[in-house]
DNA sequence: AAATTAATGTTGTCGTACAACCATACATAT
DNA sequence: ATATGTATGGTTGTACGACAACATTAATTT
């Protein structure tokens, strides 16, 4: 490849806007030692005159620990920060989802957790729960009849399943997993399309899953979803990797839009 | 008469600072099919106008807003709102964990996860982990001894597993959970240690849990850890609730100021 | 001594101004 | 005709000043 005359250039940006860099100070300040848990921060205008920013700088930064539960802010008296990390979220860097490698590893989250979601479903489901389950499912024929590979119904079907545990905390951990591991249940699923065994196997599974919630069987229930998680890894594996490589930088998500 | 897409937010809220309610409220426009995906915000100027307040406001909200991922800002160009949610953390709000049954919540989510983990430790550990495992058991022995509950020592043990699972999000997660059940661990454990019985049930299991894992056992480790977290769950409900309720509004750590 | 008031400092909000940047349309040159 | 340069308006990024709302402390009064 023509390359162009060797030229570097030293850091154009250092990093984002001046926002940005503060937030990052100031996230290192309350984790370091001078500012334990309850201390008072500077005031804004002191700090704006010590990091050379302007006082509004200072406030969008204080504004974002503020929502990462970091700090705290009390008009009149100053900006504190708080006890505990109960405060800060869980998060999943969305830039190292790059690779098959960080893929897997939140898969096999995932993994963990449906075993457990599926055993309390069976056990704690409603009526109108097993019911919404039960539609899901015919939901994904639906949708893969009309040409689609399923992925949201498929996605809906295994959230209904966490609903009717009627532990929030499931449902709500579900999804946020599903975020980053939407692009290879895409895949996986437009591999299978292509292989009428393959989708016949998982159709089997998920019939078995409902099956055993419907029943009330919490071990069958445990064993079915992680039978299918097992299946799940293995077709996911047996695709060329080429097919999952191709998403740029975080951007996992394809326009997706068929007609 | 500029105009901009008619967008109408539900309800303001009524407590907080300005930029609390805008960040609602902008939230829910980003959520709702306004403004889907990729799509611009209007911008600062005229938002600040809609909603009645500053630029400021608008300003300290939106920065919170790329904080959380939500929407990425281009300079000269706007304000957009980001594909997918991959961006958007979990969170547990502290808020609502002041009764003992959202607490449990908490804690089932741990236990649906500590049986995996500690498979996947089994499967996978090298001999320092192993070792870290085992020093981290004794160090339990070594906090109790010298008068506390151990607690601290406790929560390093299973850490140790989860780091031996080489798949770093299980122990971001794990640690984040610990947070929240942090309370409640102390709380049962300052009850087991008058109670000898119960606290050598607690040893006992850590010490199969740590064989299984020394053993390599995959399927004797899941069984050890759930029969660990059942056992703890167990314990903790015999515990007269009062001593949970104690810890209300999210202030679960003490004070600690030193002067 | 206690209660009240004043003073001072801090965060919250507003407004203006300008710089940096982008997108588009327009004009110019090759 | 195509490519390049330029003007222009709009948008975000940053700075500064001003005042309101509130908290804390010091000073004053009772």
């Amino acid at each position: 490849m023509p390359s162009f005359p060797e030229f570097k250039v030293e850091r154009l940006t250092v990093t984002g806007s001046l926002a940005d860099r503060v937030t990052d100070a100031l996230i290192q300040l309350t984790k370091g030692e001078d500012f334990p848990p309850g201390s008072r921060l500077p005031s804004e205008m002191s700090m704006a005159s010590r990091f050379g920013v302007s006082r509004t700088v200072i406030r969008e930064a204080i504004s974002r620990l503020k929502s990462d539960g970091l700090v705290e802010s009390r008009q009149g008296s100053g900006v504190f920060v708080r006890e505990g990390n109960m405060n800060t979220p869980f998060r999943i860097d969305p830039s190292i989802m790059d690779s098959i490698h960080s893929i897997q590893q939140v898969i096999e989250l995932r993994k963990a957790l449906e075993g457990e979601i599926t055993a309390l479903a069976a056990e704690r489901r409603s009526k109108a729960q097993l019911a919404a389950i039960k539609q899901a499912l015919k939901q994904i024929d639906t949708e893969v009849r009309d040409g689609s590979v399923g992925t949201v119904a498929d996605i809906t079907f295994h959230r209904r399943i966490a609903e009717a545990t009627g532990n929030p905390h499931f449902l709500s951990l579900i999804e946020f997993l599903f975020n980053f591991i939407q692009s290879a249940m895409q895949t996986a699923r437009g591999y299978e399309s292509t292989r009428p065994d393959l989708a016949q196997e998982v159709k089997d599974e998920h019939l078995v899953i409902v099956d055993a919630i419907a029943k009330q069987d919490v071990e069958a229930a445990r064993a079915a979803a992680r039978h299918h998680m097992d299946g799940s890894s293995r077709r996911l594996d047996s695709i060329d990797p080429q097919n999952l490589s191709r998403n740029n930088s975080g951007l996992i998500f394809k326009p997706a839009s068929p007609k």
